[in-house]
RNA sequence: GCCGCCAUAGCUCAGCUCGGUAGAGCGUCUGCCUGUUAAGCAGUUGGUCAACGGUUCAAUUCCGUUUGGCGGCGCCA
């Protein structure tokens, strides 16, 4: 058989009401009633179902197909139906079957309830499910709508090393790696400190890779393997880059309710709110996070982080994402910038997302002064000499310059309502599992 | 890293409190069924009770250790 096309085709309507089509795919699910029997049918776009009837195919091929284990991969021939009783409203009344590629028997994952521990371990199988691919497909698409965004806005794609041997977060969440005989060589955190180099070079920059954890955090919000997406620019200030993460957030939410508002509401999250969301979003200062946390009787203390007590209380203010600006010296590395206004705060903002989800972007302004960023370095209990290139950068043409950390599986977590990080990516490295 | 919980058939679980070598549903398989939606009906198959050690005449059951996992905390995107 030669010209398949795709279920999704299908499912849109394309196709004329008893045009005669050929599809190819794996058979998800199968129901046999003596006469007629229904397979579902995945491909790489869709889930469609077809039907075989006794009365239009012959009875060798119906009772070869009615014993087809699961999971089989097959080539199918038939008419297009528009029918309500089909999954989906729309089937295929099959006439004949093509290449077969048999399945072995007992394929683990059923129709049934099944453990996290069952389904993490055959993970390599369970990311077929339909569910899955979804999320996949608007996670292909979610990048896409921000590299088309930062193409309209001038910026340039850039890669920096995953191996490194300077501290970019706190030095305990590194993970240490085998790098010939040298010692000292860490996986990247963040690609922050080559991407401030690289601004003097190309000015607007971002990246999409992965970034490197080793916190010990059991969490549903945490992975050790994330994929990062960054960008710095320079001459920007704190509100500039504010503005930058309002807009692209607002354009990769706009996409995904416009371009796929069908997957969005079948994975879980109302397509209507992801249109309805606007740039900019609210901004408050950490003072007054402090005093609304406060307000609701739960312990916080001006200086303290917000632990998860403190974040999802706050976060369940508001309906849309949400700035906290101006957190405390103590609480963010030396590279944030002093408030020239109040030193006690830096000029720094997260992005929080509403419902309980928290942080998704984290960033600010930069120290550009070479004095500054010397004394920031001593005062976070660090050697200098260690970041020597980096303090290099102060010495020729430095400028204010401002950036972000957006987290690609949080950020999709939120947008699609799931209650697990793990979800958004096929093969979640977290401190418990590396396999498959 | 800390706190809590879990490990019995391919899967989801019951049995353990009060010790005497195991049971259900689903799946597989065999039939039946011409509109199913986690289809239905009948029959069938299927287990070194995570591993190691202890107590005991006897341990899946009680105790300890280990391994793996789940939920949460702290920390972060």
């Amino acid at each position: 058989m030669t010209g398949f096309i795709d279920v999704a085709d299908i499912l849109k309507g394309d196709n004329e009401d008893g045009a005669e089509v050929k599809v190819r795919g794996w058979i998800y699910t199968s129901r046999s009633s003596g006469g007629i029997q229904f397979l579902e049918l995945r491909d790489g776009s869709g889930v469609i179902q077809c039907t075989l009837n006794k009365r239009n195919i012959d009875a060798e091929t119906f009772s070869r197909v009615e014993k087809l284990p699961l999971e089989t991969a097959l080539e199918m021939k038939g008419k297009v139906k528009e029918d309500n009783r089909a999954p989906g409203g729309w089937e295929i009344r099959v006439n004949e079957i093509g290449n077969v590629y048999e399945s072995k028997l007992d394929y683990p994952i059923v129709k049934k309830e099944q453990g996290i521990e069952f389904l993490m371990d055959n993970r390599h199988l369970y990311i077929r499910e339909p569910k899955l691919q979804n999320i996949f497909q608007i996670r292909a698409k979610f990048l896409q709508a921000a590299r088309d965004w930062f193409k309209e806005n001038g910026y340039t794609e850039v890669q920096t090393p995953m191996f490194m041997t300077a501290s970019v977060e706190g030095g305990s969440t590194l993970f240490s790696v085998e790098y010939f005989e040298r010692k000292g060589v860490y996986l990247s955190q963040s690609w922050q400190l080559y991407a401030e180099a690289l601004i003097s070079s190309l000015g607007k920059i971002y990246t999409i890779a992965p970034s490197f954890r080793a916190e010990p955090s059991r969490t549903r919000r945490h992975l050790s393997e994330f994929l990062h997406m960054e960008l710095e620019e320079p001459w920007s200030t704190l509100s500039d880059i504010q503005n930058s993460g309002d807009r692209l957030v607002c354009h990769m939410a706009n996409t995904l309710a416009e371009v796929m508002p069908e997957k969005v509401k079948a994975v879980g999250r109302d397509p209507d709110y992801l249109a309805s969301l606007k740039a900019p979003f609210p901004k408050i200062t950490y003072d007054e996070a402090v005093e609304i946390v406060q307000s609701k009787n739960i312990e916080m203390f001006w200086g303290d982080d917000f632990g998860w007590q403190q974040e999802g209380p706050l976060t369940e203010e508001f309906e849309t994402p949400f700035w906290v600006v101006g957190y405390p010296s103590g609480i963010k590395p030396f590279y944030h910038m002093p408030d020239p206004k109040r030193a006690e705060v830096t000029l720094s903002s997260d992005l929080l997302a509403p419902e309980g989800y928290g942080e998704i972007i984290g960033g600010g302004q930069r120290v550009h002064n070479y004095e500054q960023l010397y004394q920031r370095t001593l005062d976070d209990g660090l050697d200098p000499a260690n970041y020597a290139w980096y303090m290099d950068l102060r010495k020729w043409g430095t400028v204010p310059h401002s950036g972000f950390g957006l987290g690609v599986e949080r950020v999709l977590m939120w947008m699609l309502k799931l209650d697990h990080i793990r979800d958004t990516v096929p093969f979640p490295r977290d401190m418990r599992r590396v396999y498959p």
